[in-house]
DNA sequence: CCCATATATGTAGAAGTCCTACATATAATA
DNA sequence: TATTATATGTAGGACTTCTACATATATGGG
């Protein structure tokens, strides 16, 4: 993920790209770059997801069964890989959310001064 | 970084780590194991920095002109290295916070379907 | 008709952070 | 006396992400 605006290279929130795929899945199947599409649109263009990253990433969630694909034709006419995210999948989904939000309590405490 | 109560790797969030370190250094100057205590108790147990993490970015922290160090007696009179946020580290940790609360707004976004 | 751009997938190599495990040393506590 | 807490540090590896590259097709402007 990288975040234009911000010259400097971010480190920052690594680990959520999976999540960030597998919410925008929940929705419906779509083709990694619309994933992308998707990620960079709601984002208001503030996340923008690199082709390096995506494509490893979605490669990962297979590995781990947590989506399935197959190749089919997109809106334009042109084939492009469908992903569907699995119940297994859905179970990591929440899973990482829950983590997240207490992580993000967690650093809120500790950027508060607590 | 490691949450205790979460079995699995946590790849989540990485990159707050150094702004939670210079984050603890603007009240006083602090050693190292101090650092790590003052963020495991202010995030509830949540955070835990370990040793591995915590040097190295120690290390980093300087190499990048953030904090300055000295070596100094703890309060139960151990040899103990001291860290003091610089201004350059004042101004670093107040645009990682931007950025933070930046990308985290557009997270929020994304899992909100916005 | 041609060329640039958008769409679409993928790999290779490097950078960087973080973790586990180890090594060392002293003070306090049981 | 032995273990735990305090305190610093390194080595090696795992993992994610980025940049850059490679490939291919459809569309729209000139």
């Amino acid at each position: 993920m990288s975040r234009p605006g911000s010259p400097e290279k971010s480190e920052l929130l690594k680990g959520t790209l999976d999540m960030l795929i597998l919410k925008t899945l929940t929705v419906q199947p779509l083709h990694g770059y619309a994933i992308a599409q998707q990620i960079h649109e709601l984002s208001d263009s503030v996340l923008t997801v690199e082709q390096g990253s995506l494509y490893p990433a979605l490669q990962r969630l297979q590995k781990k069964g947590w989506v399935t694909s197959r190749w089919s034709e997109s809106p334009t006419g042109r084939r492009a890989r469908y992903y569907t995210i699995t119940a297994s999948g859905r179970k990591q989904l929440g899973q990482e959310i829950s983590s997240f939000d207490r992580v993000l309590l967690a650093i809120h405490r500790v950027m508060e001064g607590a």
